[in-house]
RNA sequence: CGGGGUGUAGCGCAGAUGGUAGCGCGCUUGGUUCGGGACCAAGAGGCCCGGAGUUCAAAUCUCCGCACUCCGACCA
């Protein structure tokens, strides 16, 4: 593909990255403010992309037993305060409901940020018996967080998102169950996003309020900010404690659960456009792309043109992919950059020389690439360029990644490596918050993980030259 | 929550020194086009973000809000 820029209407990357993605959201129609500051509306093309994030992550949770549930938006005040350090964490973005009609209520209701609390409550009611366990819950609902800064997909007072929730009998089987999601998250990223990711355990001053360890997919963009994907979280019996979850156990003696939870969000859109977009717009996955293929008839009004082109939309609706025809008055380029704009993976042009031919013209999104193919091999041809496109998408973004992870013994030198390229800083890691908020303060960047896979690359801290004890990534990020 | 910027038609923008609104794109209808954002013609569409002031008169001046946006601090 040429790399002149075709759609006007999207600020270049390089010229502005913030507006770049702003008019990206805007103008491919996946998300529209609401009357309510920091709400936004999912509009179909953007809720259609998370439905299919649903549907595949779905279908994997089932996979491995999990049930889905729907518990309550309102939690108590008095619940939600009965485990300290997820009051403390939340409490500053909690919504409240104060009003029943016109009537005060005698306890404040709070929105839920998270559903840790309303989980407990229901198993302290439900659980008796060893038997009963493993419970492994999910529900896909909505969640406010009174955020004080607000963008599309990255930080909204209200988003959309999958909440996890088990407990179990044994802590090593709760552990179990934290790395197998995680490892379900990074499998999501890597294989239907086509994003590589980092997986790691964040430190005590990141992890989630109350947990015992949390575990993180962390992603690069392509402004080579990282953001974090997913997360994972291992909570101890600290919850079940705290909210007098009990069971009976093998041994006749009462115990309290071992539990995790974890979740993704709406984000993830927000990933997928910076971490694939381009100056032209949208690049969607094509396992998520709400259109997979779109069919464009050229010179439509010729004879057999648009028959052809319906033929074809028949023929791959049957090969099981999601297609359409745009037989629209619109002329030919102003639909090719419309639906470039949108990220449609793999466009099919026929037309009267086409036909004459006995063949059809496939385009993918990513590269530009054009292939004529025979009209007999369509499904063949179109599910093989599609499987490049992801290929394509998911090469370019490990490359980025790869070539943005870089080694510093020491925060100057890390501080001038992020300056310089961006991206993740690899240091050792002496374990101490001082160090992080130094690091924090003097080179603005946050520590994003301790890599499940570690490796050593000195001895001691590259911030206070103490012993080190880990090897962390820092970065700047979303 | 601190610091910048911006709010005028669906989108992008003009509207000096105050006099009740315009352009481009888009939209509607008809016609000609159609292999990378076509053209002609005729139309529709505005409590100029909101509220108070000042004034004979406010999109324009003054306050106070609100929203969006960018940069920080906080978070998925």
């Amino acid at each position: 593909m040429a790399k002149e820029k075709r759609v006007e209407q999207i600020t270049d990357m390089e010229v502005d990255f913030a507006q770049w993605y702003t008019d990206i959201c805007r103008k491919a129609e996946l998300v529209e403010y609401a009357s309510v500051k920091g709400f936004t509306i999912l509009r179909p093309y953007g809720y259609a992309i998370w439905e299919n994030m649903q549907r595949i992550m779905d279908a994997e949770f089932k996979k491995t037993g999990h049930e889905n549930v729907a518990m309550p938006v309102l939690i108590p005040e008095s619940l939600l305060k009965k485990e300290g350090e997820l009051v403390n964490g939340f409490a500053p973005e909690v919504a409240w409901v104060t009003h029943g009609g016109s009537e005060e209520l005698e306890e404040r209701l709070a929105f839920r940020p998270t559903s840790e609390t309303m989980f407990c409550d229901h198993w302290s009611r439900v659980l008796h018996s060893w038997r009963e366990l493993p419970m492994l819950y999910n529900q896909w609902c909505s969640v406010i967080r009174w955020e004080k800064t607000t963008r599309p997909f990255l930080r909204s007072r209200e988003f959309w998102w999958q909440e996890g929730h088990t407990i179990h009998e044994t802590a090593a089987e709760a552990k179990a169950e934290t790395e197998q999601q995680l490892n379900c998250y990074a499998d999501f990223f890597e294989k239907v996003l086509a994003i590589p990711v980092v997986r790691g355990r964040k430190t005590d001053k990141e992890k989630f309020a109350g947990a015992e360890a949390t575990y993180t997919v962390e992603c690069l963009m392509k402004d080579h900010k990282a953001l974090q994907g997913a997360t994972s979280h291992y909570f101890g019996d600290k919850f079940s404690r705290a909210y007098d979850v009990t069971f009976t156990g093998r041994d006749n003696t009462l115990q309290y659960p071992f539990q995790t939870s974890w979740g993704s969000t709406t984000r993830m859109i927000g990933a997928v456009i910076m971490a694939h977009g381009d100056n032209n717009g949208l690049v969607l996955p094509p396992a998520v792309a709400p259109i997979q293929v779109i069919v464009l008839p050229v010179a439509q009004h010729k004879p057999g043109v648009l028959e052809a082109a319906n033929a074809l939309r028949e023929r791959l609706l049957a090969a099981g992919l999601r297609v359409k025809v745009d037989d629209s008055d619109n002329s030919m380029g102003w639909k090719c950059a419309q639906y470039e704009m949108k990220g449609v993976p793999l466009r099919v042009e026929i037309g009267p020389r086409d036909i004459e031919n006995g063949q059809c013209v496939l385009v993918r999104r990513n590269d530009g690439e054009k292939t004529a193919v025979p009209l007999d091999a369509l499904e063949s041809a179109a599910e093989e360029q599609l499987r490049l496109v992801y290929e394509g998408m998911y090469e370019k973004a490990k490359k980025n990644l790869d070539e943005h992870i870089f080694a510093a013994s020491s925060l100057e030198e890390a501080k001038a490596l992020q300056e310089k390229n961006g991206g993740f800083i690899k240091t050792m890691w002496c374990g101490e918050l001082q160090c992080e908020l130094d690091m924090k303060e003097k080179a603005g960047m946050s520590s994003r993980c301790m890599p499940l896979e570690q490796e050593k690359l000195g001895e001691v801290c590259a911030c206070c030259g103490k012993p080190a004890k880990h090897m962390i990534y820092w970065g700047v990020a979303y």
